[in-house]
DNA sequence: CTTGATTGATTGATCAATCAATAAAAATTT
DNA sequence: AAATTTTTATTGATTGATCAATCAATCAAG
């Protein structure tokens, strides 16, 4: 059986594992051997392919960045106007994939890691900008620089509100809910700019 | 030296040494022997006074709840207004004990911990339940119920976003321009609200 | 002489990490 | 093409460190 050129499977298998066991968990309190065993391979391997524990977090990490920038590539593209690619940068972080009970509690388990880790900070840091800058250069063609930063600023804030509030399955809003509701506050804040400028 | 009464002493020592270890830290992965040596006591006398970890945890996170109420309580007495309960409200999570990178880091470290215990979920729902209701009320006597309880959502989600960013201290917002931002959603959703109503 | 306060030492469990060994492909040599 | 050597894949077992929890013992009031 054991055949050459199973490095990139295996990687792809234990990180996907890792995110199910890490989502289901809610923490990253979860052990090399339970992540391996939820891939079907020893802990040994884990170690052989990724190095450390630490390592494969931080693979599993960028893994989901680029899935999260993957999704928003996609839906920019069928985006024409302003309008249409800022709707589409909120609604992406509200897709099905992304707003998925364990990939919400997974992005929250980093958050938490990122205190320990400079780079975990480094890669949240990145989505971070990534949201600001898209947000903020749809707005700035429909609004004045300054009220595109504020608004960029208080939609991103909230963004990240609604997903702690989805981790914790309160009140849990809808995704759909969780949309409108940012859609709202930036129509809202569009159209009281523009009536006083 | 040893005297009586002294439990009430060294339970509030330890809460407080929890607080700042866990701050500090970031995270719950702090040791009883942490905390303890932070408190200037043995890791047995934890564990004779709280039962265990757990308990311990969660008597620390009961006691922030009880400090952010009292913040709370003592904002509101001072707010004759609506406008002022309103603003009270944000005021008090943006406050300087509330607002300290220690505390807002503890915060989100029981986040995560709510994730795997029963018990601090329920507590998190408690603050959540009560800031929601705080600001509700002020802004059900400023404009209809619906859109109150909508600016409420709105509101709560961007105040924990905020708690979020500046636990990651990114472009970290200063308490002062955070509360501006939270303020200007308040009112300009009122106004929107007022001009159509 | 009992009761509360306090601790050092110990136990037992959990885990990340390492290691030595096996097995099967691929590469190289006869 | 047969025999060998090398490389890659894989794991069970072991090690070493870390910790929560417990215990037995001490000390000093009341």
């Amino acid at each position: 059986m054991p055949k050459v050129g199973m490095e990139p499977l295996r990687k792809r298998e234990l990180i996907d594992a890792a995110i199910r066991t890490i989502g289901q968990r809610g923490s990253l309190d979860v052990t090399v051997a339970e992540i391996a065993h939820e891939a079907g391979v020893s802990a040994a391997l884990a170690h052989h392919y990724f190095g450390g524990k630490e390592q494969l977090i931080l693979a599993t990490m960028q893994h989901l960045l680029k899935e999260l920038g993957n999704d928003l590539r996609s839906a920019l593209q069928s985006a024409t106007t302003p309008a249409a690619r800022v709707a589409a940068v909120i609604a992406v972080n509200f897709s099905a994939s992304q707003f998925a009970p364990e990939t919400v509690a997974a992005w929250l388990a980093f958050y938490v890691h990122a205190q320990k880790s400079e780079e975990t900070r480094r890669l949240l840091r990145i989505y971070a900008r990534r949201t600001h800058s898209n947000l903020a250069f749809g707005l700035g063609q429909l609004t004045d620089r300054a009220t595109a930063i504020q608004i960029a600023e208080g939609a991103g804030a909230m963004i990240d509100g609604l997903y702690i509030r989805h981790a914790l399955r309160n009140g849990a809003p809808e995704a759909s809910s969780a949309i409108a509701l940012v859609e709202d506050y930036v129509t809202t804040k569009l159209a009281a700019a523009g009536a006083t400028q």
